[in-house]
DNA sequence: TACAAATTTAGAATAATTATAAATAAAAGC
DNA sequence: GCTTTTATTTATAATTATTCTAAATTTGTA
């Protein structure tokens, strides 16, 4: 849950129109903790814009990449890479087998940041910071499986 | 650049052959600062084993990281999965346009495990710590391509 | 040596993502 | 307001990393 006009402006000042599909993708991007798939954002959106296109989520997410206002986490489990609107430093992580991505606070990761680039030299677009692992629901279930 | 018998014993103890591909997999992840893909190792030991197929390389890489001896770092730039034989906790740099990886030491990040484990109740299996952004070359041609 | 189980292989299949070209919408100039 | 230009969206085709499948091979065991 951040702002979604942060997203909007960050394509503005990139001299990017500011369309009504661009709108709507920041907005869900923003508003949620999902951390979603292109995929997902296509299916949600679909009934308000019914002649939506993938290519047009994944043209949106790559410039919104590209200008550091959303992050990439990759795969979690499934074929299909996430994404983060939340580029505030803290810690994701993924359970594998279900493929859900939660948050976790971490006094650390805010320190990386500015470790990072003093060390490298390199001009920062994003982080990744994703653990994987299995959820305590999914553990129960491996288990359950096993057994049999 | 890791000890390679760790991953092949790793492969030994979960009940699996220690094939002559496998261990030579597991020598190239382990021997490597690359952070390689899939295609990367299947063309360097493509000399060695004539007949090798990318998908043992797949199902090597798959099983060492269900068994947490290699991480997966994902995409960087290009559209393939990297991986990581070094599972002690350091932060990787990715640049997206050449799409290399390099590792930055850290000590803010050998203390995210336990807290993430002790806040999270996850069995954790491996960790994607990846910033990405130029690297200075890079961000020199950039510039280059933004004059023309 | 012979048997059973695991693994490798080659190639086909899948599906996420990207590219293309036409259609549409927005901005700028007049 | 109309025209021109440019950016964007859309639908669809193309690409390609990865996974699946079934046959062939290798390995471990007795």
């Amino acid at each position: 849950m951040s702002n979604p006009s942060t997203l909007t402006t960050s394509l503005q000042k990139a001299g990017m129109r500011v369309t009504p599909q661009r709108v709507a993708i920041c907005e869900l991007l923003a508003n949620s903790h999902e951390h979603p798939t292109a995929a997902m954002i296509y299916e949600e959106l679909k009934p308000r814009f019914s002649s939506l296109s993938l290519a047009t989520v994944y043209n949106t997410l790559d410039a919104l990449v590209t200008l550091g206002a959303v992050n990439v986490l990759g795969h979690a489990g499934d074929d299909t890479v996430h994404y983060d609107a939340d580029t505030e430093p803290h810690v994701n992580l993924a359970c594998i087998s279900c493929s859900r991505i939660i948050d976790i606070p971490s006094e650390h990761v805010t320190h990386l940041d500015a470790e990072i680039t003093a060390a490298s030299g390199y001009k920062l677009l994003g982080a990744r910071v994703l653990y994987y692992g299995l959820c305590p629901e999914c553990q129960k279930k491996q288990i359950e499986i096993t057994r049999n």
